[in-house]
DNA sequence: ACACCGCTTTCACACGCCCTTCACCGCCGG
DNA sequence: CCGGCGGTGAAGGGCGTGTGAAAGCGGTGT
């Protein structure tokens, strides 16, 4: 790679990605990801709009082999959802391919929910 | 990097499918499919222009002998038909043949669905 | 050493998608 | 009119994924 110093920056809609920096910024403001949810982030993030098997984020992320049955993948997705739609509540970013894996991308979400807008 | 080496990609008008990344594009947007439709479209797709056999189908979708008898093929080439008319509602990709069995290929449908300036 | 705390991994269960099969339809040729 | 063929919708069951919570692990401060 010959793009040398540069800093890496994934983006994604609202969403901005900086691996060199440990950091994720939604609309600017700064994401609070533990240290896994942050490497599962950016091997997604990385291999934006294709599809991922389990096996392949887990060797990724975990730089380690994954053992059949092992769920921490799922669970990792889950919490990344959980705090990308926390912060970003119109947006998905990880789809799932039933059968295969998951997929990074920015979409406007399906449909949308407004905390207590309502009321 | 990653060399794309034996990145097979098959198109057929708006239509793309890369079977090594379990992935099909309408127009560049990301189609949703089951395995076994995905199977049934690469099939499809690899034999572009010709006519297949249900049998032959089945084989290679399945990985097995087709049982005399069996739908299954049928159900799936109307699954794909309806995803794909549903992201591209001016083509038609799947031709029946009757007797024979199905051919893949991109073309403009006949019909319309679209009310415009048309015509 | 102990208590506390956040993170990771494992577990159990709920839920929804997917595959298969079946039934019924219309069409066409004999 | 009857039988073969393909289109289509739906039911049943299987299993892949979503999800909350408990258990395991390390680090830090008192």
């Amino acid at each position: 790679m010959e793009a040398a110093r540069n800093a890496e920056i994934l983006r994604a809609g609202p969403l901005e990605v900086r691996p060199d920096e440990h950091m994720a910024l939604a609309d600017g403001r700064p994401l609070t990801l533990s240290r896994r949810e942050f490497d599962v982030l950016i091997v997604l993030a990385r291999r934006m709009g294709r599809v991922l098997g389990r096996e392949q984020m887990f060797e990724l992320a975990w730089g380690d082999r994954m053992r059949p049955g092992d769920r921490s993948v799922d669970v990792y997705v889950h919490k990344l959802r959980a705090k990308l739609e926390a912060a970003l509540p119109q947006w998905a970013f990880i789809h799932t391919h039933v059968g295969f894996g998951y997929r990074f991308s920015s979409e406007p979400s399906h449909g949308f929910h407004i905390p207590s807008t309502n009321r």
